[in-house]
DNA sequence: GTGACAATCTGTAACGTTTCAGTATATAGG
DNA sequence: CCTATATACTGAAACGTTACAGATTGTCAC
């Protein structure tokens, strides 16, 4: 009966990973005194917190993740919930290292929440719900009506958009105007005397499609240019059918002789196309193109390119997440990009 | 004092994520059963079993992850280490989904851990190893004589490394034939009259260098073409950077007639070097890359193309990580992808 | 010397899960 | 009828953390 006490401090010494009842052995102090001293509570002396905190660093403790997760519910993770046939190549490994980069030094992982084919978007978003295994979720591909972010506003969960939603409730959003994408390019394309004007654009259930249409026939009317349309495909659509599509088009009597892609993958589908067909791009036809690595202008020289940074993109969205889950107002953490160096520009003839 | 007992339970009913708790009260079972009837334990009656299962089902319930975490240490968290900057773009992406789509009906989640410009590459080994984040890891750019499989092995942590390593020690790994690569590329180019061969390698340090080296030199003197050294730059300088090269050499005496190239991005790069040159692709030299998604014919037809899935890898990386976790042995969990539908076809002129 | 009060520190319980060491109940063996 | 033994179930403890409700000092006013 008497053996009972001497044991109960279980070797908090031992060679696993240091716990706070390792920190608290050391210090001599409760496992409750060094929790707080750690995360500077006012009613910690100063010079315990600081001794605390020095043994802490030196013996390179580190909170159990699953520790706080289960008694706080503070997952400490972002989720990434991304399309895993649709979303754009380029787009997830920069987004990717735009987020990594923003939460490199806070305690943040990331997870990667990949929804397939025929799935309904919602089902992921669910998921991180239900099973509360997200303090913030980055979604993409962003609708005009979008179920996922009304959902999330309604649980009440931080979230940041990539595109902006349409449906009069406010959420952070991350976006690249395509609006001024759009009048930039045709404007351009009417500066070197095209005339007749073909957009391929973002599928239409995307909220960046009316902003690049609507800023395409504004800026037509503009400059009094007109509009062949090219709304049989989208940037969603293979390679081969944009190619198809765009052969098709350039055997028309009345063709463009200007277009404006949404996609740097689409553009290479244009050109050939636009090859297939007999024509010479720079002659016959001119190209703008949205791209987000420097490669188009080495595809053909003749290119006009506009950069949308992606990297950015995640790096902006991580910030407004992690801004929401620190309490800033959703209203605040919404932020557009200005079409960055149009590089635009028409090599002399 | 009597008020005590009546609201132990807690309304174990209440609307919150039902857990074990939850399920007990509704079964009227103890908790402990309820864990067990869930797993198949042995000692639990068939008919509870199927009770339990039955309700769990209904009421949707999920084992909440910080609680198996924290008692078991196990994460059901596969890590993916990757280089921010080194990274090829559509690997990211491809390896990514190939994963996801291996453990999409596991209870495992993806997380992706960075690790950036000038740190050491075991670092983040190093971090998820002593924070216990994840039960399996996936590593790239893999060296022979990678210090990271090194560590990995020695704590016995579960892992595949994309690439094999040459340390003598036995590890799940998958990875592209590069030696049967090059063969064929050489001997392709051999094929159609090409002596003077070129190789832009991958970077020394990193095992498939020599894997390619081996079989371009192997097959140059089987076909008895001879090597035009090229190894000022590899696939990870910038496109700038081989642009320039490139068209360095190709201004020499005696220049290549043929190209290897073992990345795509480095292709654009090659053929806009060769074109600086004022000579002509598909005339004057011929180059065949690697590429890993079907984008370099519309570059330029004259290219002759081998393809390299990074989704099977990923898939296939997951496969043998969730292998090793799941107790089959190391060396049963190695795989080497074949050249797959070798492209490389010369258009009549 | 007593009470009040601030300043510091501490034990206990709880988050949800699994494991350990049982406890009942029934069945069979003698 | 009593003891073994198998079957089916159960409570308590523990993983590492934080929140709650004290507990122990010391200081100061009166």
């Amino acid at each position: 009966m008497d053996r009972d006490q001497t044991e109960k401090d279980d070797e908090a010494s031992g060679q696993g990973r240091p716990t706070l009842k390792t920190l608290a052995f050391m210090t001599g102090l409760g496992v409750t005194t060094v929790s707080r001293a750690l995360k500077d509570a006012p009613e910690i002396g100063a010079e315990t917190r600081r001794r605390v905190q020095l043994v802490a660093k030196q013996i390179g403790y580190r909170p159990n993740r699953a520790g706080v997760r289960l008694r706080t519910g503070k997952t400490n993770v972002i989720s990434l919930v991304l399309n895993t046939e649709r979303e754009i190549m380029s787009f997830v490994s920069d987004i990717i290292y735009g987020v990594s980069e923003v939460i490199a030094d806070t305690p943040y992982h990331l997870i990667v929440t990949p929804y397939s084919r025929s799935q309904d978007p919602l089902d992921p978003i669910r998921y991180l719900v239900e099973t509360g295994s997200a303090d913030g979720v980055i979604i993409s591909r962003t609708q005009p009506n979008d179920p996922r972010a009304r959902y999330m506003l309604e649980r009440g969960i931080p979230f940041a958009t990539h595109g902006r939603t349409d449906m009069g409730l406010i959420h952070p959003y991350h976006d690249f105007d395509n609006y001024a994408f759009a009048t930039e390019a045709v404007r351009h394309l009417a500066g070197i005397g095209r005339r007749r004007l073909a957009l391929l654009a973002p599928p239409v259930e995307l909220t960046y499609h009316s902003h690049t249409l609507n800023g395409f026939t504004d800026a037509l009317s503009e400059v009094g240019a007109s509009e062949i349309p090219f709304n049989t495909v989208s940037v969603d659509h293979s390679i081969e059918q944009i190619r198809m599509r765009t052969a098709q088009l350039m055997r028309r009597d009345v063709r463009p002789d200007g277009f404006v892609s949404s996609a740097a993958a689409a553009t290479l589908a244009i050109v050939a196309g636009i090859e297939d067909a007999g024509l010479k791009l720079g002659r016959d036809v001119d190209v703008v193109s949205k791209q987000s690595s420097d490669l188009l202008h080495l595809f053909r020289r003749e290119l006009l390119v506009v950069n949308e940074n992606f990297r950015l993109a995640g790096a902006e969205l991580a910030r407004s997440v992690l801004g929401w889950i620190g309490g800033a107002t959703p209203g605040s953490l919404q932020s557009l990009s200005k079409p960055t160096g149009v590089l635009a520009y028409r090599p002399p003839d």
